[in-house]
Parts: structure tokens; sequence; C-alpha cells
DNA sequence: ATTAAACATGTCAATATTTATATGTTTAAC
DNA sequence: GTTAAACATATAAATATTGACATGTTTAAT
């Protein structure tokens, strides 16, 4: 249903963007829960252009390397706030490599999906931990509510919660593994 | 990386199944992480065949219903058996749509935003409830580690998590737009 | 001056996924 | 006997996404 239609809308309503500049949004917040490649976001910004919902100037930055700063038209607005209004139903989860793999893993040996589930802990810790470093810098609490940090604030807070229940069930995986481990080890004495 | 061609690998090596029966596998427990409509499973199924990885019988059901009931091979299994040990990078975060309508709920009223959080609420609750419902048949505790069951119980639980996860996000969000609106009746006073 | 990293825009091919079209059989309920 | 739901297989078209190819400029560091 052109999802990346409003997710370009919706970045090119807070400011006018290049392209580029676009790409680099799905660097921060929002990549936790969207993102495009440019050789999908360059063809976007044509469509949204034959719609009439974006318009674009060109601007010179140092002697001829011209960039392309799009803005949102009326009609873009319109479309992107219907767009938000809609209550949708909740999608179906999305896929996840990684439980497919525990789906099958008791084609593994202990050892080995200890040593998988330890590999995701550590990642997944260490975003946590950087994604909490993020946080930081609203200690002034949430921001207002019709300022874009408040968008900022809390699909970064749902990326950290997410984060935190992934890692709750990675150490329940892991203690499940290790108990069976250790009984294993106590027949074999 | 063609990760429906493992899923298949996988539900075949738990017993030999026809395309239909690989596409209710996906309305369970691990539908809650990897799901695929018919249209990519019969297809993938050729593909598998001509690679080795799977043999098939046919199968007379009444009267002249021909199923194909697939079985993995030797090959296919030491193929599936590759890829779970592969320790692969945390996968990037997967996209998620109401958070990217939320990413821009500052352009919503908070009365709008209040609604939708709680259709949201009240489906994800739902869902969890079916979950935990589901759960309840683990009575005996973990499934041991060496059988299926073990697979199906941790990516239930998995799911139980991040249901939970998501309610207390929104369950966040919520708050903050009711403390927001109370605020602003408050002036308007 | 040189160089590397970041900036900047685009297309093309391949892969993945969904939706629609197509065609039937079997089973269980009425 | 009829009918509806579930069972069963398959293809085609459209959409979404990724990865590779292609080309160049600007900026900041050395």
């Amino acid at each position: 249903m052109r999802t990346l239609k409003f997710a370009v809308l919706g970045l090119l309503n807070r400011r006018p963007m290049t392209g580029y500049e676009i790409g680099k949004e799905f660097d921060y917040e929002l990549g936790q829960f969207w993102n495009a490649k440019h050789s999908q976001i360059y063809p976007e910004l044509k469509k949204l252009l034959d719609e009439g919902l974006v318009v674009f100037d060109i601007e010179i930055s140092g002697d001829i390397l011209e960039k392309k700063r799009y803005t949102i038209t009326e009609k873009g607005q319109l479309e992107l706030l219907k767009w938000l209004h809609k209550d949708e139903p909740v999608e179906k989860t999305p896929k996840d490599i990684f439980r497919l793999r525990m789906y099958f893993s008791n084609n593994l040996d202990l050892e080995s999906r200890i040593h998988l589930l330890e590999s995701q802990l550590i990642q997944h810790k260490k975003r946590l931990s950087i994604l909490n470093k993020t946080m930081e810098q609203y200690q002034g609490g949430v921001p207002p509510h019709d300022t874009d940090r408040f968008g900022d604030f809390i699909v970064l807070e749902s990326a950290i919660l997410r984060e935190e229940y992934v890692i709750k069930w990675i150490d329940k995986c892991m203690g499940y593994c290790k108990a069976a481990l250790e009984k294993e080890q106590g027949k074999a004495k």
C-alpha cells in the first residue's frame, strides 16, 4: 500500500529535504521502524512529483553540484493527514529470521544453541546501550506533543522497550538450554 | 537470502507435508515470526525439488484428488543443519507501519492520537490473550530441548513477551497524550 | 596538492512478496 | 441431494525491496 510514499511525505512535512537527506533520516530514530535505500527513494520522489504531492527547487552547492530540495505541497499534506488518521488493524507480526532459526533449534546441540543465543545477546545489549545513550538527550522529559521531537521520542522509547523484551527472551532461552545441558552432564557422570 | 527455503526445509524436517499443510503451519506458532502465501510456497517447493533437497510422493485422497506429500532428503537436511548453525549478525529492526504513523503523530490532535492508540491497545490485548490461551497447554513446563515442541514453546514465549512490550509502549504513549490533553483543557478553563 | 569520506543522484537487475486469477475435490452439515 | 467450508495445486501480474552498476562533486584532513 505504498507506505514509503507516506514515510517520505511525513519527512518532507517536517522540513524540505533532498533525496539524500531523506535517506539519512533512516539512520536515526525513524530507522528503528522504517527505512529505504536511495534506489527506492529517488524513484518514489519522482512519483510523488508526478502526483503533485511534492515540488523541488534546485540548489547549487559549491560550484556546480545541483541538489534537488523537495517540499511537500498542500495536496501532499492533505494526503499525509488523511493517512495519519487511518485507524488500520494491527499488522501481522513481522518476520524474524533468528526466531525462525530458534523454532528449528531442537536440531542443534545445546552448546551450539547457547553460542548462537550468546552472540545475539551481546549484539542486542550493545544496541540497547546505544539507544539508551540516545535517550539521554531527553533529560527534560517528554517533548511537547505538537513538535517533531515527540515522534522522535516515542519511537526511540519503543525501540528501547523492544530491545529489553528481546534480551529478556534470549535470557529465558539461554536459561532453558543451560538447565538442559546441566541435566545432561549430570546424567553423563 | 531465500529464507523461505529454510522455513520450508525446517518444516519438512519435522514431518513430510503437502504444500497446503506447509501453508497451514504459518497459522500456528511459527506464523508469529514467519509466513508465506501458497503462491510463494508452491514455486519454492518446485525449486527445492529441482535442487534435490526434497522429494514427493503422490497420495490419492478420496477418489481422484492427488496430493503431493513432500519429504526432505539427506541433502536437504544437511543444508538445513548448515543454515541453523550460522551465527549471523542481528537483523535491522523490522518495519512497522503503526510506529511510522506515531512518528508523525505530532500532526494529529490529541484526541485522534488517543483514539488510534486505544484501537491498537484493544487489538494487542486480544492477541496477547489468545497467545496466553495457547500457552496453557504447556502446563508441564518447558518441553524437552530435542523435540519440535521446544521450538513451538520458545517462539510462543517470544510472541507473548513481544505483545507485552507493545502494550507497555502503547500505555506509555497514551499516558503522554492524556497528560497533554488535561494540561490543555486546564489552560482552556 | 592529494586523498579519503561524505555528499549527491540516478538506473537496472534480481529477489521477495502480495494480490488476483484459475480450477477443481472432499468433507461435514443440513 | 445440496451446499458451504475446507482442502488442494498452480500461475500471472503487480508491488516492494535489495544489491549492483554508474557517475560525479564537495569538504575536511594531511
